[in-house]
DNA sequence: CTGAAAGCGCTTACAG
DNA sequence: CTGAAAGCGCTTACAG
């Protein structure tokens, strides 16, 4: 077990034969101080296993070292989310900072209480209420996709190039034999839903086929993803093509795609071909595996959480928006082989 | 937007015409205040929408006001312990604690830093290097699920009945007309696939049928899993009957089997009943969607929190073993209908 | 039953 | 370049 009371800047400060003004100065890189000092508060600093108390220093600065994340409401892709929440916190945990989550039950009293220092958002939707009143507390606000324009702007975002991966995708596809891809998309305006579907939409075009969309609705949400399913998937109507392939945007569908597959007299991977937007563990698990852009929800959270650094650094001084992309790559499975492997 | 600095006890105390000291004292709750003086200080406080600074506290009080979350390495089956870390955090936000996540890439400097107050650890299982070095931090320790033997035990313990819903699961198979369930359960040892496992064999050993276990163990789980289908579904034995109903444990083999199953002429839900012991929103999204069991994730977390605010309470007097039990149900869903539906 | 006071550990103007 | 001092907001012995 470690030492039951960590070190004090006092104690710092006394073995180093300064002032803990002095000591403070020096672990803070501020001027001030000389280096040969300097040197020796970081040096005794390090032995003594020293940190600053974080009540002590919140109290001083009246800050909370609190940073909230607010996650989409009835997120079914939690591996995403939960991936990306580590990612903050592993930032987060070199500034002493402490990441929570913030729950949709949450009252405004609760949200007053919690006090943060800043937000990082996840896939902003313009639907989502809880989000509009976070906005308005006026904190320093990082979003994790863009956000929608409805919405007032954030000082920071992280984003993913949607459409370099929804384009490898299709061309996968393409690859693979098939020559009507269809879309399945949630109802929540999403900007990444956007960019995917705008993506697909200009993908078609150059392609010359025609687009194929179906959209998941929020009520009845199970039922409505069946009918996705086989609304594509029913060869009811002579004159449109046959749709070969499917790029889903939530689990949910995808696993509903290549479970219900078969009914509808298809074999995934063969005459029909799967792709999901965002990967999951679960989708390495199913038989065939499905094809998934890793969109590295660990290295987003990290970048979210760099950015909101740098946010907050900068206080109220104007930064614009500052931007920064994660890249993605597709992880290739079963589900897009095709038939001749 | 509401103040800019919430109120403070100072100013509490001059409304109420009295010294910070008698505000504090009437604020939690202790003894020394006279009633009507009370009663004033709290109409008062709630008037001006005051909570306590929780810097000022922590300082003072010397805690934290943190309660870490430590989840098992590699969680597959995520919403359920997203479900609980929120039930966590509905529960500490009246206590006005915050509530995060330890990730288990945290170094043993970070977890100095970290500096909770207490920890919730979920399926604590002793091959969890952390865990281990958690316990040894002494702080208070709540956890979700029993503790393994190995390990040292905790202050507070919030326990499901496996055992009911396994055999409610079991029952439910052969009600459908299964003969021989089979089991497949992950190479963890945690005690929750512990009490599952035992409850399968019990049941077993009642009905007068062999029991048939598949374990999908760490290394390469992916393909594992497979392999634990495989051996179950492939009659490859004529000595051995047939196996017509799985219960898995993970998520990861409930898809693979629902998945796989056609491959191996069989249909779920007609000819083969398959649950998980753990319920996920992917489950409802199968086709067809799958029995399984709800532990209620959001309410044994909120158990686990109400517990470890016990805990705290207690400090270091002796309060034995704190246990809860959260009530399961299970969800019954198309692939345990059986042929007769 | 109530008030005056100390002090948690830090940061930061301010004076030397 | 360095030191002495104030004060963030709270809790809690201590004295009346």
């Amino acid at each position: 077990m470690t030492q039951p009371c960590p070190a004090t800047l006092k104690q710092v400060a006394e073995q180093a034969k300064v002032s803990r003004a002095a000591a403070s100065f020096a672990l803070s890189g501020r001027p001030g101080v000389s280096d040969t000092t300097r040197a020796r508060v970081l040096r005794i600093a390090e032995e003594l296993g020293y940190f600053p108390n974080r009540a002590a220093r919140n109290l001083r600065t009246s800050t909370s070292g609190i940073i909230a994340i607010c996650l989409p409401p009835n997120v079914t892709t939690m591996s995403y989310y939960m991936e990306a929440t580590f990612g903050v916190i592993d930032r987060a945990e070199a500034s002493g900072r402490v990441v929570t989550l913030i729950p949709h039950s949450l009252e405004e009293t609760g949200r007053r209480r919690l006090n943060a220092d800043g937000i990082i958002a996840f896939d902003p939707s313009p639907d989502d209420p809880m989000l509009a009143d976070l906005l308005e507390t006026g904190l320093p606000l990082v979003s994790g996709e863009r956000m929608p324009a409805e919405l007032s702007a954030p000082r920071g975002q992280v984003v993913s190039d949607h459409s370099a991966s929804t384009r490898e995708i299709l061309d996968s596809f393409a690859a693979a034999g098939a020559t009507c891809p269809a879309l399945i998309t949630p109802q929540e305006q999403m900007t990444w839903v956007l960019e995917v579907e705008a993506a697909y939409r200009q993908w078609c075009e150059t392609q010359g086929v025609a687009p194929r969309l179906e959209v998941a609705s929020l009520e009845d949400i199970a039922e409505s993803t069946r009918r996705a399913t086989r609304a594509l998937l029913t060869g009811d109507d002579s004159e449109t093509p046959i749709v070969d392939a499917i790029l889903a945007l939530t689990d949910g569908s995808v696993l509903n795609v290549v479970t219900s597959a078969a009914e509808f007299g298809r074999s995934v991977g063969e005459d029909l071909l799967i792709a999901a937007a965002v990967d999951s563990p679960v989708l390495g698990y199913t038989d065939p595996a499905v094809t998934a852009v890793d969109l590295r929800p660990r290295e987003f959270g990290r970048t979210c959480m760099s950015v909101m650094e740098r946010v907050l650094e900068a206080g109220d001084a104007e930064t614009g928006l500052i931007t920064e992309v994660v890249g993605t790559r597709v992880t290739h499975r079963a589900s897009t082989a095709g038939r001749r492997r």
